[in-house]
DNA sequence: GGACGATATGCCATATCTGACATATATGCA
DNA sequence: TGCATATATGTCAGATATGGCATATCGTCC
């Protein structure tokens, strides 16, 4: 993992254990975790690309700005569904939504 | 859509509307499950071709046989995320996952 | 036929996610 | 500076997903 991904990891409050061993994570989790990263940060992106709003855009889906707030910093407490639901909102097709999560 | 897919999105419980209005969609609710239903036979395939049964995969990510048979029946009760966990406890790359999302 | 392993289906108490709201912190502009 | 507009953060009651369990159905042996 790179470092500067590593540390957004960190930031965004996901830990793992107790303190201690801090941020010991399974390939696992640290590959569920990276996916919600690319997707928040991809919502961001396609978000601006768009020249939207959160506002605006949790109109369009019916949600909320504190929720799209919340995606877009990886907030634990949003499901994939979500923001994946986002994502296609945003008019995202299969083969954009792939690429995002798995770039070749 | 291919018809057969369709068929799929029938059969499993997937139903917009009213009766009447049957199966009117719009883009992004298909697209959405669409998504769902490939990541539920993508997860068949590669259990399969583990060699896993229901069972021991649900004991890999502490879930329940009935909880898997519904991800792979596309069961509308379950969630992108648990979904999306099952395929990296099985050890999909996010390349494959992405693949498996938006083929080339 | 029966017996077995695998998968499907239905239900439910509880855990988790949800939108909505308040409020705080930016960032830019007059 | 004050005043917009955009985004961040916290909370909470209600909605949805969860694992676990019972039970049904399917295949495939004997």
């Amino acid at each position: 993992m790179k470092p500067d991904k590593r540390k957004r990891l960190e930031s965004a409050g996901w830990r793992a254990g107790t303190p201690q061993e801090l941020l010991r994570l399974s390939d696992e989790e640290a590959a569920y975790i990276e996916l919600r990263i690319n997707l928040a940060e991809g919502l961001r992106v396609h978000r601006h690309a768009r020249g939207l709003t959160q506002v605006e855009l949790a109109r369009a889906i019916r949600s909320s700005q504190s929720r799209v707030a919340k995606m877009e910093a990886g907030d634990p407490s949003v499901s994939l569904d979500l923001l994946i639901r986002s994502l296609l909102a945003l008019g995202l097709s299969h083969k954009e939504l792939g690429r995002m999560i798995g770039p070749d």
